[in-house]
DNA sequence: CACAATAATATTGTATACATAAGCTCGATT
DNA sequence: AATCGAGCTTATGTATACAATATTATTGTG
């Protein structure tokens, strides 16, 4: 129970919430879930201010707290400010790259190649992920590093909803080959253009996402 | 008391910390923070807890939580972010640009010219703020205008420091006029590059960061 | 005189109680 | 039939009590 149940339940409550078990506009009643975590109101309240402080619900004053529902346009602006930084984060790491950065990169490329050409949909997303984390240490900016890892985390539920798209996976991974290929040879400025194109929201990918988040 | 004891103490001691009342490290003492207030210590803690969440404070498990104390390496890399995001307001400023918005920085824009002018360091820092906020409006990024004036809010005093070296007060003003040329001029990647270099913390400034932050 | 072990003190973490405001039911009125 | 309002119910905001842990003080020993 990590010793420390605000703590605790400030993590259970964030991954019912990122997993979708409690989506948005949910009702946050503090006495049922002190009663479905087996603790009182007070260490629930810490959670959900917790939570409230990092925008993921939203706390109204005498009324409950809820989960809170992204806007689609401001899911989009979330992803142009992601394509930024994480443009920003290749750049920096095709510049500054050290061996062990790169065998970090190299080997997390690999596992997506292995999982991408196995068609396994659940893997490839899980080592996507350590790829891109692996493009964040590279920076060698630990806050930049941080700041794309909790976007990136805020905005999963909808990137989820992006890889179902036909042929995604292939295509995402044909794009890894070539922003690896950037990075090594120390390209900052191809780097930023490529995973700004990568994570952006343009074009049709744009108008798939608004779909699928109209869907729900 | 903004009929909230919670949301009100943390603003409070928000304010207290960015203001240098509560300096980096100092200890917050739950009961001595609910005298001063005249509140019990559930409403600090709540306080405790969203300050925690957003960075601004450490909350160590059975001991007292601490003002965090941002490495300089780290404030560096705040800038370093906060320089791109600039930029990013910058370009889509420019290319989103409205009459209402243009007014706004236009208006802004003779503010600081004015307090340059008169050399009102203090009225300068403001105006200074409404400029930046003027350009994050008019990128019509609710969410990145959120970000950059965060931001914006949690380096002030590493900003302020920096407002103290010499002539940076007319060299920052005619930094803005080449700004408001560019945006007004629609060109976004010029916007992007001088807004980058506005805020960046690059060559001497940055030692000037630095010694100002090593002289503390 | 310095240092380690132990006792005393202070502080945090959680539960519970109670006051107060929001929401809801049900009846009355237009 | 629909709307408004009084009273009731439920949930939140805050205070306080108590338990558990960290910190400080004290005492004894080398």
């Amino acid at each position: 129970m990590s010793e420390n149940a605000g703590r605790w339940l400030r993590d259970e409550i964030e991954n019912a919430i990122l997993s979708n078990e409690l989506g948005p506009g949910t009702r946050l009643d503090e006495t049922a879930l002190a009663n479905r975590f087996g603790v009182s109101r007070t260490p629930v309240r810490e959670a959900l201010m917790q939570l409230g402080a990092i925008g993921l619900i939203e706390i109204r004053p005498r009324r409950s707290a809820v989960v809170v529902d992204l806007p689609p346009r401001r899911v989009y602006e979330m992803f142009e400010v992601m394509a930024e930084l994480e443009g920003m984060a290749g750049s920096l790491a095709a510049r500054r790259l050290d061996s062990d950065s790169r065998e970090a990169i190299a080997t997390a490329h690999d596992r997506c190649e292995r999982s991408a050409g196995a068609g396994d949909s659940d893997a490839y997303y899980y080592d996507n992920e350590e790829f891109h984390k692996a493009i964040y240490a590279a920076s060698r900016s630990d806050y930049l590093a941080e700041q794309c890892a909790q976007l990136h985390q805020r905005l999963r539920p909808y990137r989820r909803l992006q890889l179902r798209v036909r042929n995604r996976l292939s295509t995402s991974f044909s794009e890894h080959c070539a922003i690896v290929d950037v990075i090594f040879a120390g390209d900052g400025e191809a780097a930023r253009k490529l995973l700004q194109a990568h994570v952006g929201v343009q074009g049709e990918r744009f108008s798939d996402l608004v779909a699928s988040m109209a869907a729900r």
